[in-house]
DNA sequence: CGAATTAGTTTAGACTCCCAACTTAAGTCG
DNA sequence: CGACTTAAGTTGGGAGTCTAAACTAATTCG
């Protein structure tokens, strides 16, 4: 038997600076503009040690100066704001339609934001050398524009190892396909690449740039085809022994239902999917991969102009969300809930009887604290939080430092 | 709106010193008995660095030379095994029917396991000085024998929040109960004090004890009237944003079955909680609460004779309960899940049908590797996790130190 | 213009880990 | 039996880190 029992690692002198520039570091970009004073301050370090620190990461332009010096008693204060602009973070997203990529510098300003079309039930060849190409021409148009680029995230919509493998991507055909290794080849092993599923980008995203930023136990719910959850718990992501956490779409919500793909009936992913959803609205043949945005946006402007049966589908449609959400709240007791993809149309009619719903089935008070939302962060959030994970490292302590120009 | 953007702690030298001397003492316990150069070795720090933390430890009692050296070329090697005899751990746990205690010293060994029968529906107050009680007289009993007691944790079936505030506790009839705050004034204020949910003392306990202790994704279902999940995940345990998670017990299992005091219809707990268990095997009136324990031997002995109806009514439970645990695993990817409380003496019946539907209603390929077992921790489980949640404190970094007698 | 106030730097000291040399205690072998 | 080999553990010096206290710097107040 396999003893779990590892010890951790040891750290030395060097982790304690290391802890301590990530310590100033979100300090400012939580506080920004601040003085070497407030850091001090606010974090308990001594006043020398924050000197030391930040001229560290002025160094490292990943703090600037802006000079500006506030107006009252006693000598007036350098002011700090993040910079990061040297470095760049790149996320990538493949999806049944499209390809997807953002870049973003350490201080979280957004470089580029490409999407473009794709079938990508092509085969994992093709995808991964349509994402191999998309990924070097991201990179080399950061790297011309002198920024370093820091690692690479790809976003997949399916089963993901540790590794990076991806184990399977029912809506791309793809089986074992160890992406990680591949696009890690293809830019010329000088890049960091990780891979992980759409959804747990999804919550990386939300975690960083949402409006709930920084909220330690969130979830958010891919709307495709399928469902999935991605899960941040207690300020970190749960990705479970293998890292196939999330899989939320076979909820049973409905009993006796429809047939769903796992075999069993009434799952959520075959109530609430999209193409449920449209199937629902019930106008004729259900619609091709292709055309599915037209229809979620179809189905929004009749529900926008009062379509009876339209708004009564969607009605039913959120409480059956609100169901399965119910059960994953009394499991994991979020704060947060962020709907994503075709939900967020949809929302307006999706969310008061989700929400309803919600209230009612979990056991603690009040959903116990849990909100509901739609997500703010438009198209392409997995690319978003591919970006995000990479940053991610960086306060995990990876902290970049300026090529000797 | 409030952010959570907070700025983790600074370091300092002296954490490093701590991290060290936990990465000293774990692997010690894990490797035990092994020499100074086995732990250099193998953790990485140098041979000096782990003689000045040995000595620490030493001088605190938590390691121990054994003398024993081996026999083999070179200059021998002092053993070193865990101590940690002067120092103990108390874990209790308040039921409907009975009061526990357990005490542990940090080298793990039980130190005593007590338990009575108690009428815990009697009130908040009658029930917190019982605890009371108790607890005064196991400190008693522990300095007596000139250990230091480092802490206290109770477990309650029943939703408490981060402060130790029992909010709901439905079968022991109380709410918005600070038993943390009651028992740390009964102990006169010099031991701390901690309460938990049963089902995250549960795991706790199998997380420390069990025989898969240190598996990072664990998850433990009490069987009890009530089931309730007590989850850890990569590592550490998942409380949620109220510290209300773990709520399984009302994932719809049965389409249109028995009405659940939740007020939906065929919920795990209403399906395959206790009072169902017993009620399905189909013998007249349910039993009254303090007779449960009677009533699932019968059950056990029934099944052991062969007896077909109850047989088929547990092979029936067992379908449903790996139903729900489906979903659990899912959404989490857990490495094992164990079975607690009455599920023990039943799980001969149970376990063949709910590992073969948790394995056919997971998604990911081998149920995602999830394990499910029976408990083997015996009664008192979430005392003896109430223990190990003290013990948890010395390996986070609150190294003891002796008393300088 | 000097006192008060606040920001930031310098310097000395304590603590930690690491490295290299050393000491200790065995077994090995001629 | 004694020199050699092997391995465990200790000692002393060095580098890196944080801290405290003294110091310098820049501004407002009176």
């Amino acid at each position: 038997m396999i003893t779990h029992q590892s010890v951790p690692r040891p750290a030395d002198v060097a982790d304690v600076r290391t802890t301590n520039l990530v310590v100033v570091l979100r300090f400012v970009r939580a506080h920004s503009p601040c003085s070497r004073a407030d850091i001090a301050a606010a974090t308990g370090l001594n006043k020398a040690t924050v000197s030391s620190l930040v001229t560290d990461l002025l160094d490292r332009r990943l703090l600037r100066e802006t000079g500006v010096t506030e107006n009252r008693i006693g000598r007036p204060a350098t002011m700090l704001v993040v910079d990061g602009s040297p470095y760049a973070a790149v996320g990538m997203e493949i999806n049944a339609d499209y390809l997807a990529a953002v870049a973003v510098d350490v201080g979280g300003r957004r470089l580029l934001s490409w999407r473009r079309a794709f079938d990508g039930t092509g085969g994992p060849a093709r995808g991964t050398a349509a994402l191999a190409a998309l990924a070097r021409r991201v990179v080399a148009r950061l790297s011309a524009d002198g920024r370093r680029v820091l690692g690479v995230t790809v976003g997949v919509p399916g089963l993901v190892d540790a590794a990076g493998v991806v184990r399977v991507a029912p809506n791309l055909g793809w089986h074992d396909v160890d992406l990680r290794a591949d696009l890690h080849r293809a830019l010329g092993g000088a890049v960091d690449v990780l891979v992980d599923n759409d959804a747990n980008l999804g919550v990386a995203a939300e975690h960083r740039y949402g409006p709930h930023a920084g909220t330690p136990d969130l979830v958010y719910l891919t709307g495709e085809v399928g469902i999935g959850a991605g899960i941040i718990a207690g300020g970190r992501p749960l990705r479970g022994f293998r890292g196939y956490s999330g899989e939320i779409g076979h909820v049973p919500v409905v009993p006796d239902g429809p047939r769903c793909g796992c075999g069993r009936r009434g799952c959520l992913e075959s109530v609430v999917g999209l193409a449920a959803l449209i199937g629902a609205a019930g106008d004729g043949p259900p619609p091709t991969p292709e055309h599915l945005t037209t229809a979620v946006d179809d189905l929004a402007t009749r529900a926008g102009a009062g379509d009876r049966q339209v708004l009564a589908a969607l009605e039913l449609s959120g409480t059956r969300l609100g169901l399965g959400l119910s059960v994953l709240a009394n499991l994991l007791n979020p704060e947060k809930i962020v709907l994503g993809g075709y939900y967020v149309p949809l929302a307006p009619w999706l969310l008061p009887a989700a929400r309803a719903e919600l209230g009612s089935g979990v056991l603690a008070p009040d959903a116990g604290g849990a909100v509901l939302t739609a997500s703010t962060l438009g198209h392409s959030a997995a690319a978003l939080g591919g970006a995000a994970r990479v940053l991610d490292l960086v306060d995990a302590g990876r902290i970049p430092l300026l090529d000797p120009a």
